[in-house]
RNA sequence: GCGGACGUGGCGAAAUGGUAUACGCAGCAGACUUAAAAUCUGCUUCCCGACAGGGAGUGCGGGUUCAAGUCCCGCCGUCCGCACCA
């Protein structure tokens, strides 16, 4: 019994692509392009199994697609800027530079083992001047068209990280990377003006109809679109005013408070003669949004000296807050309450003694009776209590409200959204440095585009906090490009999801003296697959979609959306372990005791978590090198394929890999010591075979239909289960009649080439011993002949009452009446029917025959 | 709280409204073997039954239909995303 070799196979296959190039892309206008493109790595070090179930979904389309005829791009390159690297640097002693390219080197040899179809000729790392020399040009670009801006605004600092983050990389209060507890400062930054692209980015979205409904929703709720007005409240007493944003202009009349954000400008001057409104917003800060989560429900106001007047009616009052829940970020910074038709303001106004005034009545109610209780009413009504809006609907009121606004020049109907723009400067080293100086004399200045890139210095210590950038002895001063006076430069760098913003484009030319050609990106652009992780869903996504846009208004490309196609896979799961300290071990770290209790060194305890994500912190990685040698690539990228639908979790189980094994041996004995004798390759198929050849002809003419079809709808798992039918009934091939090996050569050949795409060292391996000299990474995908592809012999069902009582045999697409005469005949119908006529029959060709007795 | 997805054997999971549990994992029994591994064969939703067969069955409760895992209504549960968004 031979065991398939595939240490030797992998390696002979992956050189033989390699001295063929057969993977280089090469653009041709004269043939169909397809890119498809994986989300690039970060290079931390060696890649474990969860990795790379995106990069087999990957080469699977792109081998795939390439037999179809396609033109393939499909590239792979490194974001290789970002933290991990200065950490690195800061526990090893280790430059960040020197630690990204040792792992690049490993990584790079894990992925060729996996034998994926990657143009490397093509391969790109940001860190890299060559790269990140395009993208300083470019946001000098930006800066010139309006895209990007200084300001100085209120940040998420981490303590841990020394960086500011954005608001969507705080998480519970605290940073998405470190879990450091996040405070709030104000520092001057950089920002990209993605909200430029609000109404645009929304719209597009539904021409998105090959992304993921979930990821489309994501962002749609991201963007955050409300219509709604802005209203000015004039402050007794003085000729301020406060600018209020609202979606519901209709409940003007019921406001019974202002509230204002602890940030709003109003309130910071209030502050300055309130000490204790000073120590309320200093409790706001400290607070930050870490135990504004905790205490989700804890709505807390400061009642300032102030009050503010109605806009619409002169003789009322109110009273202004200042509210730990208003964000300074979204609409004005302020807000008017009305108790009686927010649920939250209901909360507030309860909590304060706040006049709670019901403007919209719930049909059918009696206005003089109308109140509210615990719950405010949120539903369309007619307006009441509202001067000259009585009578109106809630979206009459609106429109009614916001012309008279108008009119007096009170405020106006306008759109509010939830997006803010994108803050890019971050406080670390390893990132593009920002290509702007600041000079005593003339400002802030751009970097003439002649003196580009920016280089990070390589001479930097990581023995202090804080950004090696600003303490380096010379980096940062220069001469003023523009008037000579000494100067320094900005030593913040770019955020990472800069560098992916555009490396796609990238890819298309990799080695071009600009960004990008032009003509190479327009042959190939867009992305017709894109593939990666949905935690990429909003933020990746998003900037990528504004990039290309602000990219295309600065007159680099006419595109606006480069991803055609996505599709985002699960991640994959394994076991974990925990100890009663709630420590995560490893799994060679458990022992048992004389009870068979599971316990760790220390005697402690042991149960076996939940699965989790693979990670490093969870100890629950399974090492990729370690299944390579031990089952080879194609075992590993069946097991990732076959187990769970694509996008779907994975559970990683050793059983699960086993089985993967056991189908790759299964199929090379196939070939190997085939049961029946194959004729020579090419030989023609006999004309008169036995039933049972004829049944296992069609069948592979399905399964070649059906796994086609599967693999365009990325219905993997499924695709596998129908070629292992195939396999199974391959297998029990009736090896005496005549034609058996021929009809047996036809089947294992389609099965050689369905798994190509999943396999493909041991499918060209079989492929060669089955007697073909070309490679299946060049030969066609099959094709099934359709007449084959089509049972002529079906089972239909009979169902008597709704209940299966048989089976029949029928030519394909016979007659109804035929159909129902094979199904009354049946003895087990007969009997229920006992001699009475049915009183109705349903015939369902090819499918059932349904009787009603 | 809002939005979304999901709920099927011991487990991962299949199933254009038309034979529920394909394919695989695990398990059990057997063959081969000195033995083990590998491989092969058979069984494996539950209940009754020696078999034949019968009954129940896709989270729960209703409904539409000749026919519902699938469609509709109402619950329950799990997971994910967003979250003082005015």
């Amino acid at each position: 019994m031979s065991r398939y070799n595939f240490r030797e196979n992998e390696a002979k296959w992956q050189s033989a692509w390699n001295e063929r190039r057969s993977f280089e892309a090469h653009a041709d206008p004269a043939r169909p392009k397809y890119y498809v493109l994986e989300m690039f790595p970060y290079p931390s070090g060696k890649l474990h199994v969860g990795h790379v179930r995106n990069y087999t979904m990957g080469d699977l389309v792109a081998r795939y697609r390439r037999a179809q005829g396609y033109n393939v791009l499909h590239p792979m390159g490194w974001d290789a800027f970002g933290l991990p690297a200065e950490n690195a640097a800061i526990a090893g002693n280790v430059h960040p530079a020197i630690w990204t390219s040792e792992n690049i080197a490993t990584m790079r040899v894990q992925l060729q083992r996996m034998g994926c179809t990657y143009d490397w000729t093509r391969e790109i790392a940001t860190c890299h001047p060559e790269y990140y020399r395009h993208e300083q040009k470019m946001f000098l670009d930006f800066l010139a068209a309006g895209l990007a801006y200084r300001r100085e605004s209120w940040v998420n600092w981490d303590p841990a990280e020394n960086t500011v983050l954005a608001n969507e990389q705080v998480i519970d209060g605290r940073g998405w990377r470190s879990g450091a507890i996040v405070e709030k400062r104000l520092l001057a930054q950089w920002f990209l003006r993605i909200t430029a692209f609000n109404e645009e980015l929304l719209d597009a979205l539904k021409t998105l109809d090959r992304w993921p409904e979930r990821v489309r929703l994501m962002q749609e709720n991201w963007i955050g679109r409300s219509e709604g007005a802005r209203v000015q409240f004039p402050i007794g007493g003085s000729a301020e005013a406060v600018d209020v944003f609202t979606t519901r202009p209709d409940t003007l009349y019921g406001a019974s408070f202002l509230a204002l954000s602890p940030h709003h400008r109003l309130a910071q001057s209030l502050a300055k003669d309130d000490p204790a409104l000073a120590e309320f917003i200093a409790e706001c800060d400290r607070l930050g949004t870490s135990e504004a989560a905790i205490e989700a429900a804890e709505k807390r106001g400061y009642r300032t000296a102030i009050e503010a007047i109605h806009p619409l009616d002169a003789s009322r009052r109110v009273p202004v807050y200042v509210a730990n829940f208003v964000l300074m970020e979204y609409g004005t910074g302020a807000i008017f309450g009305c108790p009686a038709h927010d649920q939250r303001d209901l909360d507030f106004a309860r909590k304060y003694g706040l006049a709670v005034i019901p403007v919209v009545l719930p049909p059918g109610e009696d206005p003089a009776r109308f109140a509210i209780g615990d719950t405010a009413y949120v539903e369309d009504g007619v307006a009441f209590n509202s001067d000259f809006l009585d009578g109106l609907s809630v979206a009459e009121a609106k429109r009614a409200v916001g012309e008279r606004l108008e009119k007096l020049q009170r405020g106006e109907r306008t759109v509010a959204y939830r997006l803010r723009d994108w803050g890019v400067s971050r406080q670390r080293y390893w990132g593009c440095p920002i290509p702007v100086i600041h000079c005593p004399d003339c400002g802030i200045v751009p970097v003439p585009e002649d003196d580009l890139p920016v280089e990070l210095p390589q001479d930097v210590t990581f023995d202090q906090p804080g950004n090696p950038l600003d303490r380096h002895p010379t980096w940062k001063h220069v001469a003023c490009p523009y008037c000579n006076s000494p100067s320094t430069r900005e030593t913040d760098t770019f955020d990472t999801f800069f560098e992916s913003s555009w490396y796609f484009l990238r890819f298309c030319s990799a080695r071009a003296p600009v960004a990008f050609d032009r003509a190479a990106a327009e042959y190939w652009m867009p992305v017709d697959q894109y593939i990666g992780g949905v935690e990429h869903a909003v933020l990746h996504l998003l900037y990528s979609r504004f990039f290309t846009r602000a990219l295309q208004r600065c007159g680099y490309i006419d595109l606006a959306e480069p991803f055609a196609g996505l599709f985002t896979q699960g991640m994959v799961l394994h076991q974990t372990y925990q100890n009663s300290a709630e420590e995560w071990l490893f799994p060679k770290e458990v022992g048992a005791d004389s009870d068979g209790q599971l316990t760790d060194a220390a005697g402690r305890a042991v149960t076996i978590s939940r699965l989790e994500k693979m990670s490093k912190s969870k100890k629950n990685v399974v090492d990729l090198d370690d299944i390579v040698d031990t089952y080879g690539a194609d075992t590993a990228r069946l097991y990732l394929l076959s187990d769970s639908p694509p996008e779907r979790d994975l559970e990683w189980t050793e059983s699960g890999i086993d089985g993967s094994w056991r189908y790759v041996n299964r199929l090379w004995r196939m070939v190997s010591e085939p049961a029946a004798e194959l004729p020579p390759a090419g030989s023609a198929m006999p004309r008169d075979l036995a039933p049972a050849l004829i049944a296992l002809r069609r069948l592979t003419h399905k399964t070649i239909a059906t796994v086609t079809d599967d693999l365009d709808k990325f219905r993997f798992n499924r695709a596998v289960a129908r070629i292992r039918e195939l396999t199974n009934a391959l297998d029990d091939i009736p090896a005496a009649e005549p034609g058996a090996g021929a009809v047996l050569r036809e089947g294992i050949e389609a099965v050689t080439r369905l798994i190509g795409p999943m396999m493909p060292h041991l499918a060209e391996e079989m492929w060669q011993t089955l007697g073909h000299a070309e490679a299946i990474a060049d030969a066609p995908w099959p094709v099934p002949d359709p007449e084959l592809a089509r049972d002529d012999q079906v089972t239909v069902a009979v169902q008597v009452n709704g209940k299966l009582r048989g089976t029949i045999e029928l030519p394909r697409d016979a007659a109804a009446a035929e159909a129902e005469e094979a199904a009354l005949a049946l003895p087990q119908v007969a009997r229920l029917l006992d001699g009475k006529a049915p009183k109705k029959i349903v015939v369902v060709p090819n499918r059932i025959v349904s009787v009603v007795a």
